[in-house]
DNA sequence: ATAGGGTTAG
């Protein structure tokens, strides 16, 4: 781009020469004024030319669209005596690429149907406009007028089309539009363009055939799209190879692909590498770029070195929220939530995506309240709207917490919001309501879904599981197998654990051998872990020693507990000592072993061998825990352990508690209180 | 002469 001081050498030329100035002149002094962002001159110029031609409206138009200033630029398009297509273009171009605009350009391009200004420009600007607002079936609309028209055939529509079809998760028709085109219109864009469509559907090796058809048309482009592409989809070892190939080929590293084989770096945790990119990056001066940068402080996160990243963040772009991000998720990592949340204030404009870091970065850290505070400042400020992944962190929370009511609150705030109901967002609203204790509201959700997918169904089950629901949970694997999906060690886990809640020996059997025969899943622990348990609670403490003995790995402290459970329920104290050695080997620091161990020498009466356990968890310092219950009233959790009488309401609590003990059939260690029965009102 | 397409971030 010529400088100014060219411009202004021109204009003084033009001057001089004394003549009245051409219109073409002065036209290309706009247009070259308007590119620096010149605008008092631009239109001084265009104030005082005494006849215009539609060039002229259309430089400026262009130079106020530039500027985003859309009141003025649209008082010049209404009032020009003369439109042609670059007119309309220029005006629907600026539509379409500024936020709250884009209303506008539909309305715009609808009235250019009408004065019959639409063009193939048109077509691909619009088409860049429903990519980014998913709007398939405008898509779809644009596409046949484009077939119709006679404009579907350019490179240009090609790679609209291809980005178009590929965002909106059309794969097929990205496809069928590229294999259908014609070959003299596929130039290296579209080509691009198809292989970023092909990682997007992670077709990788689709995505490696079109790169290597017709090579000698790759660019720097192509290289860097496969670089990304492979790092995206999980090949880090394969981004960094191609990165160095590339090189090799003789094509020149830009800020693109650093960016990725960073990124593949950070997957990894490639220090080495990063770090000699790092330096790359210091020696061509690219460390103001956010994309870098961000990705730098990501790489140092993941390795684990937070002083580094950092000042990596502070040294270059202190308020790129893409850079923040990963700071802020690191510290509440390694449980820092206050460096995180000043790092979350210092930052001016938030973004969903730090949203999202700082809340699930309270749900980490159990900062339960803290998470929903945030949340809650969230939705009173108007300008982020929270998407579907706090939705699933703040679930996750409420789940581990046993939250009913928030659970439902966040349940209403998505059907408020009108997030997508999608297969993740629908598990975690079935885990939350069956681990809040309301089985009937998960099996509502999981009914309701649309979008079903296997750990759906495993969420679903283990809902019944725990809750006993052992016809439910095994109808509903079979519907699972009916439907062809593909159950894993989780589904059998869940099964596993309603057979040890019931009692049912066969069934828990069948369950166990089916998972190897049937569906070639190998159990780990825990599945044996859960037949111990099983065989404990039946009585059958020969069968839980027979696959003790036939265990294909060491056993683990959660097998060894379970075994331990075993000894207890059937009163063999000289088999709980033989694995008391092992147990306390893995899990010596763990205060609840000590206890578990005491109490089955205890129910024997074998006192000596309950002080000797005792003695041993005092000198090794080993913490116990307390298991505890808690409800939610109003505001207030309310705690209890064990023989707790601390509560300031304890004794109308244990009366109450006395006649409920009589009236259910069974005590969940969560007792929630509905309104009717809640006794703190 | 002016307007439209591809690769980077949790």
């Amino acid at each position: 781009m010529k400088s100014l001081l060219d411009c202004a050498k021109f204009q003084t030329h033009i001057m001089k020469s004394g003549l009245t100035p051409r219109i073409i002149d002065v036209n290309h002094l706009i247009n070259m004024y308007s590119k620096h962002s010149v605008i008092k001159d631009v239109q001084k110029l265009f104030d005082e030319m005494p006849e215009r031609n539609v060039f002229t409206w259309n430089a400026i138009i262009n130079t106020y669209v530039k500027d985003k200033n859309f009141s003025i630029a649209r008082k010049l398009f209404n009032a020009a005596p003369f439109k042609d297509y670059v007119t309309y273009n220029t005006m629907l171009s600026g539509y379409v690429n500024s936020e709250g605009f884009q209303d506008q350009a539909v309305q715009l391009f609808a009235e250019m149907q009408f004065v019959d200004k639409v063009s193939e420009y048109a077509l691909t600007t619009m088409l860049g406009l429903v990519t980014e607002l998913s709007l398939l079936s405008y898509g779809r609309q644009l596409h046949s007028y484009m077939l119709k028209t006679g404009n579907s055939l350019s490179r240009y529509a090609l790679s609209s089309l291809i980005v178009m079809y590929s965002k909106c998760g059309c794969f097929r028709d990205a496809c069928m539009v590229y294999d259908g085109s014609d070959v003299r219109f596929v130039d290296t864009v579209s080509k691009n363009t198809m292989v970023a469509a092909c990682f997007r559907e992670g077709e990788l090796e689709m995505a490696q055939d079109v790169f290597s058809s017709r090579p000698q048309s790759n660019d720097e482009v192509s290289w860097n799209t496969m670089i990304s592409g492979f790092a995206q989809n999980g090949y880090e070892e394969e981004a960094i190879q191609l990165f160095r190939r590339m090189m090799e080929e003789g094509f020149v590293w830009n800020e693109h692909s650093f960016s990725s084989v960073i990124s593949a770096c950070s997957g990894v945790k490639n220090l080495k590498l990063g770090k000699e990119i790092h330096v790359l990056i210091l020696k061509e001066g690219m460390s103001l770029n956010p994309f870098l940068s961000s990705s730098l402080v990501n790489l140092y996160c993941k390795c684990g070195l937070l002083n580094y990243a950092h000042s990596v963040c502070t040294t270059t772009q202190k308020e790129n929220p893409f850079a923040v991000t990963p700071l802020i998720v690191g510290y509440s990592e390694t449980g820092n939530m206050l460096e995180a949340r000043s790092l979350f204030d210092s930052l001016p404009d938030k973004n969903h995506v730090v949203w999202t870091a700082m809340i699930s970065g309270y749900v980490k850290a159990h900062q339960r309240e803290d998470a929903f505070q945030l949340f809650r400042e969230l939705m009173t400020q108007k300008t982020t709207i929270p998407d579907e992944l706090i939705f699933v962190n703040l679930l996750g929370a409420c789940a581990i917490h046993a939250t009913f009511n928030y659970g439902k609150q966040i349940h209403a705030c998505i059907l408020r919001t009108g997030t997508a109901m999608d297969a993740k967002l629908a598990n975690s609203l079935v885990d939350m309501y069956s681990k809040s204790g309301n089985v009937t509201y998960a099996q509502r959700v999981f009914q309701l879904a649309v979008d079903i997918d296997s750990i759906l169904y495993n969420s679903m089950i283990a809902g019944y599981a725990l809750h006993g629901y052992e016809n439910e949970a095994i109808q509903l694997f079979s519907q699972m197998i009916e439907r062809d999906f593909q159950p894993d060690e989780v589904t059998f886990l869940a099964l596993l654990s309603v057979c040890r809640h019931r009692g049912l020996v066969k069934m828990g059997e069948k369950f166990f051998f089916s998972m190897t025969k049937d569906y070639k899943i190998s159990p780990g622990t825990d599945h044996y872990a859960s037949m111990i348990d099983l065989y404990g609670r039946a009585n059958q403490l020969e069968k839980a020693v027979s696959l003790m003995e036939k265990l294909p790995m060491e056993p683990d402290a959660v097998i060894l507990g379970a075994f331990l459970n075993a000894c207890k329920m059937n009163r063999n104290a000289e088999l709980a000592k033989a694995a008391e050695y092992k147990l306390l080997q893995i899990e010596g620091g763990n205060g609840s072993r000590y206890a578990q161990l005491a109490g089955i020498y205890a129910s024997e009466g074998k006192w000596n061998e309950m002080g000797r356990v005792m003695k041993m968890m005092r000198e090794r310092e080993a913490k116990k825990t307390a298991g505890c219950s808690w409800v939610y009233v109003g505001d207030t959790v309310h705690t209890f352990i064990s023989g707790d009488r601390s509560h300031s309401d304890n004794d109308a609590i244990y009366t109450i508690l006395g006649c409920l003990i009589k009236e259910l059939p069974k005590l969940s260690s969560t007792i929630f209180l509905e309104e009717d029965l809640c006794i703190f009102c």
